[in-house]
DNA sequence: TGAATTTGTAAGAAAAATCCTGACACGAAA
DNA sequence: TTTCGTGTCAGGATTTTTCTTACAAATTCA
């Protein structure tokens, strides 16, 4: 039996994805997290056997969960789950040490494949993200689009300044100081040759980092 | 038996959303459709007793979805669907037509009590909702768009605003003082119920104020 | 018409964010 | 091995934001 731990701020789709998880007899739901926080406070709880783990959630987003799930729990095969088909996340995800990424636009099968191929310790990684990760080798690391020029942090503070949060709030959501949010946002404006908040959500929202 | 035609362009969630209407054993899904368009076309060809819609899919959004539906199906009962639980949504999902507004974030018995509710003939909107709507019909009675209740000035400014302008810059613009800049950002701020300038950017660029 | 509200204008004070400069350790790359 | 990028943080000067209050003129409502 596949223990499983579920990370998804919405309770319906949560829920979903449970019974279509234990549709498959082989494995079960042993705990359930509607934030980043918790579904670390849960792995550490329930030792589940592999973790599925929404990419946007409030406090600590999925991106967040996996690297720290990394140290706390090395063994522990994450599959990332998002909406989101860009690209951007894909390699992200697999940097932060995600064994499998899946869009929610899957076949619900593809979960439950996906869920028995990480368990038995292989990477899961759809069609377009295994083009999405060619191509980014491909081109040889060479920056594409300047979102690749961004490290993680700075993605995740782009994406939280976007979302209009303010630097205390991201501070607080990463434990880090707001000097050091302070440090990101300047290397942010550098980097994308942007000069200010606006036009910073501009370019998130252009770039799909946010919804709408 | 409640036919119900479901509409999400996440294949997974929608997946979830069947097993966990199915459980119950009055109701049951006639069809899925992965946007907008395809929910139209399926409601035609399978007349079911109720649409179950996301707000946010591609192609035709569940709000125009509602509406279309309003018109061509009179009686057919829908509820929306959202991941967001902004105010915004509720108001216009319900002026469009929508009998029940619920977010994924709710539990999942909260949808079938939904569907049950409305297919009876009912409406069926969460308290949260409740709460926004009469806050709106509270505030500004009318106000089609909320740009409508915006004056000339404060129009101006907030264009500016997302165009990434500074309150100093602004106010060298009108020739007013920086401070009477501040007083238009703060009403702003009220009337659109926004709470800092990353949402006046998102709001100005979605309300097609700047070209972005 | 008279009362209530909106609009355009602005100040003061406190809190927060920004800007700029510098720093340091660490790992990866050149 | 030196440089570069990243993650982390600080100090201090400057701006911006936030909140509160104010008031006359225009507008709208009862």
């Amino acid at each position: 039996m596949i223990r499983i731990l579920l990370a998804d701020d919405h309770s319906i789709v949560r829920d979903g994805l449970r019974r279509i998880v234990e549709e498959d007899g082989a494995m079960t739901v042993v705990a359930e997290a509607s934030d980043g926080l918790e579904a670390i406070h849960k792995v550490a709880a329930s030792r589940p056997d592999v973790a599925v783990v929404d990419i946007s959630m409030p406090g600590l987003d999925g991106l967040e969960v996996v690297s720290r799930l990394r140290e706390s729990n090395p063994g522990l095969p994450v599959l990332i789950l998002t909406m989101h088909e860009e690209a951007q996340y894909i390699v992200r995800a697999i940097e932060a040490g995600a064994m499998g990424y899946l869009t929610k636009q899957s076949a619900p099968e593809q979960l439950v494949t996906a869920i028995r191929r990480i368990h038995d310790g292989h990477r899961y990684i759809t069609d377009e993200a295994t083009e999405a990760l060619a191509l980014r080798i491909a081109k040889g690391a060479r920056a594409k689009t300047p979102l690749d020029s961004l490290s993680m942090r700075e993605l995740q503070v782009l994406r939280r300044l976007g979302m209009g949060h303010t630097s205390r709030e991201i501070a607080n959501a990463y434990n880090i100081s707001i000097k050091t949010v302070d440090t990101y946002r300047a290397r942010l404006l550098k980097k994308l040759d942007l000069r200010n908040n606006a036009e910073l959500v501009r370019f998130a929202i252009q770039n799909k980092l946010i919804d709408s």
